[in-house]
DNA sequence: GTGTGTCATGTAATCGGTTACACGGTTTTT
DNA sequence: AAAAACCGTGTAACCGATTACATGACACAC
């Protein structure tokens, strides 16, 4: 009565016109219904080892794999977290999602992702596409509304908010920018530098903001004068900063930039025009790419231990995605703080700045001019 | 008829314990038939001005998204691409990716990434679980039996293979690293480079090997004698080989690196053993990554455009799809060969290389520096 | 008035899985 | 020996969309 035997070379022949098999083709080979099929491939609800053998033997002959967006819909989980991000460019994104990636694999989830949603229309109909795609989703949005759209947009799907203005009573990570700023702008003050100029994010980034009024409170509350010059995050707009720095008729002896791509920018934009970091110019930077150790003088910056942050974000999400339905919501914020590392790019130096022993001394001890700060 | 106003609330508050709304929600509220509301909402089909508005008018009442998933299972299309990676690590990947997301978006597509997949084993799994997911697999494949193992389990799904052998009767995009190898040793030969090093990516990588093959092919052919460190493609391995041929008593003068990223960890290595790029050594990397363009002294290398190989790549697979059951399928092997970009860290020097006249003409657009760097 | 064509709409099958429930056959309990 | 409990298996109803086909209304021609 089985003539299935006939139809076995067409569909072992790989790559021809013939359709994958399903779970029925599966069932009728092995002479079982489709339930025993699941159970045994879903390792799920009780099975003889006979049955188990004939479903495995009947798979392997077909070569079957199963149709997960098929069980997606009767399950309703798809094992895949959407990823929305304002832009994929930059060493800060990548180091994200690779953090992201680790944590989706050993949970057992996909990632996917989707970039370049600079304003609120974009993101709103990235997330509205993810709808039946995806069982949670991590949302990097640096302007307000949009985070708070996205939020409202997600409906009954986890959502975790990044780098958005977090609070709200909505589950989000943010980090601690303001603080970092105020350091950045303390440790250059300890150092002896004075005409402290910043290189701004974008106008309208939450993040950029947010440092900029860091700097701003830091430097006030020093008694000292402001320079802000507008960036936009890339390594370009940072040296274009840098280069109308150097030009300044009041040039500035330290830069703190509004994240590393601009501070390398403005590095090299300084060093072209001829001076010296950290001699002439200190550079501080925010994030800690890897790039900023890579450069020349390593670049002082704060640092956000990025792919770790992406790591538990993503962790936390899929907390909230299993304990969706429980007594009480994630709708924590939690702070990330930055810390600072200090490397050559704003090592404090001497008056005598061509003699190398006097450099050497001043790394040392950068308490003695702590003193002097007072 | 209609009592759907008195479910009105419930459904409207979002957040609650309801479940998102279907299409068959949408067809009660607008008292229609569910085909109409798939016609309206998908824009195929007629449909008169009267249906489309009430179905518009509830689904925006019900704050309607269609689900994807159940979209996909009917139509077989899920608008969606995986990409396998070896590894999500360093710049190389996260540009191609980039690449790949703009064309993505532009197509109307989505990106599934799904990395670190070392072996082979590994690397099939993955492809299992992209059944009924994607549309199509992008998969980057260092090792000769990964990359064909995938084609063979694709099955039916169009598989675009990147980083192999290719060649194969498989539809694939490689680098011309032979050509590029070749490139890079005959350029520094020709810089007046004699003791030629090279530093390797892991044993077992195509890309690895076949660079290393053009090395020695290039040096065997102007009869130099040849040096092989073995690297890992990634920047500590670099620095650790660049440390090595620092303490080597026969130092090389110029270093061939497999990548960018081994050629920024030697050149740190070689440069913090006191020697002086590209006076004492020249070193080339390999791919062009962002980084190579930022690091002083600027690397030369052989450009990969890698973003653009990214879109291309994809739009490529995004052909095969739609022309899927074409009378010819694509299984061409496209090759991109490398373009070398000159930059500082290989720049000839005189034979008296203590005398700034060469390093000076270099830069030649920084004229007002040239009196104090000298 | 009947026939034909057009066109908007509805019904129901389908995509490929999962799973609640029913069923029949053992084994265990009383 | 009858009742209860248990267990493996199959049937069929889902999940939420799309879409082939049937239907019925209406216009127009004869």
């Amino acid at each position: 009565m089985d003539f299935g035997a006939y139809g076995e070379p067409a569909n072992l022949r790989e790559g021809g016109g013939v359709k994958a098999a399903t779970i029925r083709d599966v069932a009728e080979r092995a002479d079982v219904s489709v339930a025993s099929v699941s159970r045994v491939l879903s390792g799920a609800g009780p099975v003889t080892e006979a049955t188990r053998n004939k479903v495995l033997k009947a798979a392997a002959a077909l070569q079957y794999v199963p149709h997960s967006g098929a069980r997606s819909l009767s399950t309703s989980k798809t094992q895949t977290i959407g990823v929305i991000l304002p832009d994929l460019y930059g060493e800060f994104f990548s180091e994200l999602i690779r953090g992201m990636d680790v944590a989706a694999r050993s949970l057992g989830y996909h990632l996917i992702v989707s970039s370049s949603h600079d304003d609120a229309e974009e993101a709103s109909a990235a997330i509205r596409s993810m709808r039946g795609r995806v069982d949670g989703l991590i949302v990097l949005s640096p302007h307000l509304d949009a985070a708070n759209l996205a939020a409202g947009l997600a409906g009954r799907t986890p959502i975790l908010l990044m780098n958005g203005a977090g609070g709200e009573n909505r589950a989000s990570i943010v980090v601690d920018n303001h603080g970092g700023a105020v350091q950045a702008v303390e440790h250059l003050i300890a150092t002896g530098r004075r005409r402290i100029a910043h290189i701004s994010g974008p106008t309208g980034n939450l993040e950029a903001e947010t440092r900029l009024a860091g700097y701003m409170q830091a430097m006030a509350r020093a008694g000292l004068p402001t320079t802000v010059v507008e960036g936009a995050f890339t390594q370009a707009s940072g040296q274009a900063a840098g280069a109308a720095l150097a030009a300044d008729d009041t040039r500035p002896d330290a830069v703190f930039a509004g994240n590393d791509n601009m501070a390398v920018g403005a590095m090299l934009a300084l060093q072209d025009a001829g001076l010296r970091v950290p001699e002439d110019v200190a550079i501080v930077g925010f994030d800690d790419v890897p790039l900023a150790s890579l450069v020349r003088p390593a670049l002082t910056t704060l640092r956000i231990n990025i792919a770790e942050t992406g790591r538990s974000a993503l962790e936390r999400l899929v907390r909230m995605i299993t304990a969706a339905g429980e007594a009480v919501a994630d709708t924590a914020c939690e702070v990330v703080r930055p810390e600072l590392v200090v490397r050559p790019s704003s090592h404090p130096v001497t008056p005598d700045h061509s003699s190398p022993g006097g450099r050497l001394r001043a790394i040392a001890d950068t308490p003695s001019l702590k003193g002097e700060t007072i």
